[in-house]
DNA sequence: TAATAAGATTGTAATCATTACATGTTTGTA
DNA sequence: TACAAACATGTAATGATTACAATCTTATTA
């Protein structure tokens, strides 16, 4: 279910968005390193390729695409924003020794809130934190 | 199930935290206040009662009673942090028009993960984003 | 094809929440 | 009272993100 650039593409199409040499790449890395990478991470790996990529790009970027639902912010209470492409919702995890973050699939249907009746819920996060197998 | 100044003093005491005027302040603006206030909603909320209160000793504070498991730092994507007193575990609605935070009632046990049998799990959160009834 | 306008990218400078640090104050104990 | 440890305070530094102005690219139209 992973998504291709063909599907990417598409959907880009879709919205209007045009698909710069830029904001190619950074799909490209976004697509290849499902490891939530942080700005910093996306910068660092596309500066051989495009030496000239400016940060502000990065941001506009991954605003574009966010506004577009086709990435999504992950949150956790470190201070620098990691991005995922957006898949089937996931939960995260968080290992507090190593700070990797980990997907888990959950059934997040199966989460039934006890008072949002009246709410229009539009986006829905899980987030564990803890110890993974490796730091154990 | 809102926990008092008598079990929170209890608490404390347990772990050895000493219960400044200042940290006690905090707590109390906390107990009262329980819309997940920011720093800065803290640090105005009390500057009245004290005028001399400084943001660092509200930063301080907040580390302490999180260390000790009393507070819990809400992670939005917003880059200003918010607090709450720890009670039951519940889930955080975000409206993205008002910015307004709601706790609701969530059975999060029954949120049961596919493939985390080998992680030590030790928090979990729930954050869901959309349209309050007020904005709707 | 050339002219033009709209949209993208870039780099620098500003913003702002948070943290580091040094100094001054309070508290508990002997 | 004297002392030491813990605490509070204010200022300065940090660092991710955003604003902005200038430059470059792309698409469109005559």
């Amino acid at each position: 279910m992973k998504p291709t650039f063909e599907d990417i593409k598409q959907q880009l199409k879709a919205k209007n968005i045009s698909l710069s040499y830029q904001r190619l790449k950074i799909l490209e890395y976004l697509i290849e390193n499902r490891c939530h990478p942080t700005v910093e991470m996306i910068f660092a790996g596309l500066h051989d390729e495009i030496p000239t990529l400016s940060k502000t790009t990065i941001y506009n970027t991954l605003r574009i695409l966010e506004e577009a639902g086709l990435v999504k912010e992950i949150t956790t209470e470190d201070k620098e924003a990691r991005y995922d492409i957006a898949t089937e919702t996931h939960g995260h995890f968080k290992c507090e020794s190593c700070g990797t973050i980990f997907d888990f699939s959950v059934d997040i249907d199966s989460i039934i809130p006890g008072d949002l009746s009246r709410f229009v819920i539009k986006d829905k996060n899980i987030y564990f934190k803890g110890l993974c197998p490796r730091c154990l």
